[in-house]
DNA sequence: ACTTGATACAACCGTATGGTTGTATTTCGA
DNA sequence: TCGAAATACAACCATACGGTTGTATCAAGT
């Protein structure tokens, strides 16, 4: 199993459009075929089987075949690497927090003497 | 203040640019103008402005007149609501774990019966 | 008041994106 | 083996996106 680098550009591009996060969301629930997952959406078979490709080209679905259909399942791991990234983003802003009440603090200190 | 329901689709779309992404981090860590901003990227100063209007429609920054310039600050509640949809993804995910792990419970004690 | 620095915004261009329809290709069931 | 179901893919269209240049606004400093 060939571990690619985490793209982040298609990952967030994916997950930035209404249909194929019910999309995703419906593959981490249940386990349906392109068809049946079309039959959800106001759009043509083909509109879907788009989406889902773009979902799995960022790494968020799998496809495998199951009898004469594809079954469309969730990658949990490429949702985490995206969480992890805003966390970082978070932790950056934690820390410069820090750094500004350490600062806050050396001078009040100072002060005091 | 206005509490808008978060828009996920700009949200991520905001994200899935590596300059956007790069600009929200050094909005985290520092407080810079749009020029200065604009100095670290290899494009002209309106394309960056207009990175900083899509990450701001986004929720993501809010710009904050400081003497002749507007200030570039990052706005993490912004990043959490994001990274609290991902979250339930995962969540989602192990609830379906769990569910199935609780049939292939149920199963395996009538057969021991 | 005038110039200058910093930002905003409009118009334009090429390419990507989200949708459509139509035509293969594959695989199961009779 | 043949028909039909499920999927794949190409061609096309309208609109959105990321970039450009040029012009306008707006606040500071002299």
């Amino acid at each position: 199993m060939q571990m690619v680098p985490p793209d982040f550009d298609r990952m967030f591009g994916a997950l930035a459009d209404h249909t194929r996060r019910d999309i995703l969301r419906r593959a981490i629930d249940s386990e349906e075929g392109v068809a049946e997952l079309a039959t959800h959406y106001p759009m043509s078979f083909a509109a879907v089987q788009k989406h889902i490709a773009v979902l799995e080209r960022a790494g968020l679905v799998t496809k495998h075949q199951v009898g004469r259909r594809k079954v469309v399942r969730s990658n949990v791991e490429g949702l985490r690497v995206a969480r992890r990234l805003l966390g970082q983003y978070e932790e950056l802003w934690r820390g410069r927090i820090d750094r500004m009440t350490q600062l806050v603090n050396e001078y009040t200190r100072e002060a005091d003497q």
